[in-house]
DNA sequence: CTTGTGACTGTTAGCGCTAACTATACCCTG
DNA sequence: CAGGGTATAGTTAGCGCTAACAGTCACAAG
């Protein structure tokens, strides 16, 4: 009968096992593999070459513990499938990737729940700041923000109050904005077709502010419609026959984001119509993806990039001044006219 | 001068915060917050009401150190901004989702140096398993995944040799397969238009497979196009373009991935090319976008969800039979004629 | 020769939690 | 009522690492 080894040969490897293996103590070996420290030439020689030949992987659960301190940077996010999101996450990472800090990224799928969850998780693996979309929050996953002890940014929104820092664009002035180039444009028949989300408040603050800038001019919106899930690029063609067909006298659709929005422009399109001369069209979001369509939609650059490097900036404490906490970086999206919209 | 509070009225909480509080042992607020073992209702009571009234949030660090278990997964994945590996995200979260098992997302943008170091990092976080994208690695990451002692899976590709466990499809056959649906259509001057990128080693054996298709029927790539970097749609519109220029008897177009195929698409309407009479177009992925497409473009499916569900079921142990590591699960994409093959 | 100083290395004591065991009650069975 | 379950709670000993401190040694200055 073979007996077992005493040691499992497989057995993960820890600071001891190099410690041995290079004759120091599991202290300078520490010291070597984080760079802190003086260490000798030789020493250090000693050690790396063990670890390298041992395949060591440092176990950064006991070092987190030990030290009181985790690398990671919690990103608390709705989703991941249009493309505002990934190009947040771009200016997130490029920002962090020299602080030795590093993201981790939580979906919420719009889910005040979910978000409720997913940011107990991530607080429970003592992140070193929170990065979340939003400022509407559930109350229990605010009262988890407000008594976390760690840099909180809520991100993309700056109309409300934030937990602690706040990186954003003001989505009901954006949408206010649209509303007066829309009317200075001459379109007086105005439809609008979004999302059935109820948790996507800046949707809905962005329709809150061009009905208000609608309001003043004395206007109001002629139809509406709402989708749910699906492709986006295939409902916007629907829904823009079924509102065309519905309210034919239509001279103007404001799409809640630019991928309904391309659908409803290459219906347009395919079906001959004037644009924008008898019909015109805008979205939300400036992606990239429009660049490759026949023409131009009107939008509004949501500054997600530029989003991303703040916040990050602000948890990796870059910021330049000595502000500590508190901080609210609004910014300001340009509008982008495109060929949708009638030069005036 | 006021004295320092002896304890920091904000120090994070501990078990033994909860513990005094609810007047039990550590361990038995361990237990209920875990539920884990018997604890009497009254008991339970108390504490889950002292742990929510604290605010207090578990300290995954310290328990992942005292019982040798993490319930994370490390996934790693070349790229976010195309939809493919979103999709495969969501197969994977879905899948886990009821099994305590948490994905955690690392980027290699294609860099074989960034897959080994966010791989090293990962796994410093002793995560149970590995799912990452492809079979090629750096002979380091490769020796770090054959003793790390957990379930890795590599997904996407099977045309090769896994370390563990495989979910994927052949790209080689499925460039093959197109390139014989192709020539069974009628088509002959055959163009390829793709992605400047070395390291995409999937796009790569799917042109090596196409290239073999064409081989086997006499014939080679009439002429060839690549890009690197910018909006997809758009440089697929400036691609084609550019080919049809210079090579303009090409009577098919065969595209690495659907977003340029699809700007391509879009280029050849505008253009009034007869689609699919005098040219015959193709792509790669079968993503969602393309159902907005004025016409589909024809496409494989590359089953990027059951990637995903599959790879997460091994890692959570979830499949089936007994089969322990090992396992490799090919899957087959069918092909999408869409309207842009000729009907044979 | 003593003392100090800087460069290097080792020792000790946890970090906050859980596995594994031990200690009580309390109840049943025969 | 002994013997032995069973449900519940507590005790002990780490997990693998690092902060903080405590040497040790060589060499320069006094």
């Amino acid at each position: 009968m073979t007996k077992a080894p005493v040691v499992d040969p497989r057995r993960t490897l820890t600071l001891r096992d190099v410690s041995e293996a290079s004759g120091v103590s599991e202290m300078t070996v520490s010291r070597v593999l984080r760079n802190r420290g003086d260490v000798s030439d030789s020493t250090r020689e000693k050690v790396l070459h063990a670890a390298r030949s041992l395949g060591y992987v440092p176990n950064k659960i006991a070092g987190a513990l030990a030290s009181q301190r985790v690398n990671l940077v919690a990103v608390i996010i709705p989703s991941m499938s249009n493309m505002v999101f990934p190009e947040v996450m771009m200016g997130i990472s490029d920002t962090l990737e020299d602080t030795g800090l590093q993201p981790v990224v939580g979906i919420t799928n719009y889910s005040p729940e979910r978000e409720e969850s997913v940011l107990y998780e991530m607080l429970s693996w003592r992140p070193s700041g929170v990065i979340i979309a939003g400022l509407e929050h559930s109350p229990a996953a605010h009262a988890m923000l407000e008594s976390a002890g760690i840099p909180i940014v809520e991100i993309m929104d700056i109309d409300g109050t934030p937990v602690d820092s706040a990186v954003g664009i003001s989505h009901r002035r954006a949408g206010r904005q649209m509303a007066e180039a829309i009317i200075a444009a001459g379109y007086r028949r105005i439809g609008f077709l979004g999302t059935k989300m109820p948790d996507d408040h800046r949707a809905r603050k962005r329709l809150d502010g061009f009905r208000e800038g609608l309001a003043r001019a004395g206007l109001t919106l002629a139809d509406e419609e709402y989708y749910r899930g699906g492709s986006a690029l295939l409902k916007g063609r629907e829904m823009t026959e079924a509102i065309l067909k519905r309210t034919p006298d239509l001279d103007f659709l404001y799409y809640s984001n630019d991928m309904i929005g391309a659908g409803g422009l290459l219906y347009c399109l395919a079906q001959g119509i004037d644009v924008p001369g008898t019909l015109g069209l805008a979205g939300f979001n400036g992606v990239e993806l429009l660049d490759g369509l026949p023409r131009k939609l009107a939008t509004m650059d949501a500054c997600r990039r530029e989003i991303g490097i703040h916040a990050a900036e602000i948890i990796a404490g870059k910021r330049p001044t000595g502000v500590i906490g508190g901080e609210v970086i609004e910014l300001f999206p340009k509008l982008q006219p495109g060929d949708t919209i009638r030069k005036v």
